[in-house]
DNA sequence: GCAAAAGTGTTATTGGTACACCCATGG
DNA sequence: CCATGGGTGTACCAATAACACTTTTGC
């Protein structure tokens, strides 16, 4: 029987991150069925006939945090198919997705009624979440941090205008390391395409006014942003 | 109708790539049953009940080519899920995996009776291939250009035992560039874990004999092999 | 003035590019 | 000796790392 064809259950399972009180965070679900009843997992749905799954991902996104999905850069992390990592039915595919979001005003109850909140990523490994999603949340993790090297995707966390300092805090958190503010503003407004200025300025309660900016059109980082040491 | 969940067939389609003659190449199978009949496709195969999507790739790449998976290091290319890409079912999933794999003597007919040839990549969308596969064998080359530069996967182009201007080749051909020999001959060397001197050498039919090196322990690439203009 | 954050200048070093040049072999 | 590919030396250049220093705000 092992060797017949066979149908699959698919799903697409999205880790939606952002920054919030200085963490990284990721969106979680409280589950009100079993299995894994009461425990967090990542927000995610069923295949439906007529939409492929990055479609599918699209739609959940909208569904958890109202952001439209052609605005985000929706990326695949992996696909996720281990027998039985689903204990209701025999196979149960999943294809998880990365979308980075702004920091959110709200817990974004999404239209089901499920609880959804934002969980710091250090925490949510705690007790665990269901299913195999802290895999999937660690490889998703990996991806960003490696998209930040390598591409503009850390305007996504900001909001519409951002400062300088507010673009390195988001590499500062995600990557976990401290990184010189000269050679940082160097580095962002020399690449072509990172970042315009959008004449602003914006005072905080302490400090000289920074520079306002927007996201450019550049969606590739070349040369990448380095991991420097610790110069904070 | 559409809203409900439902499953679908899901299969893992291989994109085995090698050198032939110089030119980057693929091995294809020609369909033997319709749809697409007569038409080249990528093996691939369908999921069984007890195994992952990634144990499926490698049992069709033990069938299709006698290379142990273990050896060689399958890389997810990404899941194509566009309603009706496969005439036959109204849902059929595919995962497609990349494996690299050295100049194998034969055409490998596989376990199952298929005719599997070499093809030349760029001759491969010629007529076309079945399905979707065209653009699958695009982003699997894609994805083998980018871990040419960030990996030391390009050995596994070559056989057990190869020389700096063996490996120097495997890059100008997958990215149809010239490189300059000195500086590659330096990068490969100095670069810890990458390739490893055997003692012995090579006479070719001219020229100076070449040392012989296997393949290291590294697996990334750091700094990356850059792509230079043109000095071969 | 002082603290704090923004932003500029300058130097050392790392790593890639270009290219001249030598080495070892077959014919 | 000559052609050919293997391999070394070296000058130059681009980009980063480190850090001193100036600017502009709030208090």
């Amino acid at each position: 029987m092992s060797r017949a064809r066979q149908t699959v259950t698919l799903t697409a399972d999205l880790v939606i991150l952002t920054i919030r009180d200085g963490m990284l965070s990721v969106l979680l679900v409280e589950r009100e069925n079993e299995p894994f009843r009461g425990r967090l997992a990542l927000p995610g749905g069923f295949l439906r006939g007529d939409e492929s799954l990055e479609q599918a991902a699209a739609r959940e996104l909208v569904e958890e945090t109202r952001l439209d999905a052609g605005a985000l850069r929706l990326q695949q992390v992996g696909i996720y198919s281990a027998p039985g990592r689903d204990p209701r039915r025999p196979r149960v595919v999943t294809c998880a997705y990365l979308a980075i979001a702004p920091d959110l005003p709200v817990p974004v109850a999404g239209s089901d009624a499920r609880a959804a909140r934002w969980v710091p990523v250090i925490e949510a490994a705690d007790p665990g979440l269901a299913f195999d999603h802290d895999c999937i949340l660690a490889d998703a993790v990996d991806l960003a941090r490696t998209l930040l090297q390598f591409s503009t995707i850390a305007t996504a966390f900001c909001g519409p205008e951002f400062t300088i300092g507010d673009l390195r805090e988001v590499y500062e958190i995600v990557w976990g390391v401290g990184l010189d503010k000269p050679n940082f503003h160097r580095k962002v407004t020399d690449t072509d395409g990172f970042i315009v200025p959008t004449g602003g300025k914006r005072s905080s309660f302490t400090g000289r006014p920074a520079a306002l900016y927007r996201a450019g059109g550049a969606t590739e980082l070349v040369p990448p942003m380095m991991r420097s040491r610790f110069g904070a």
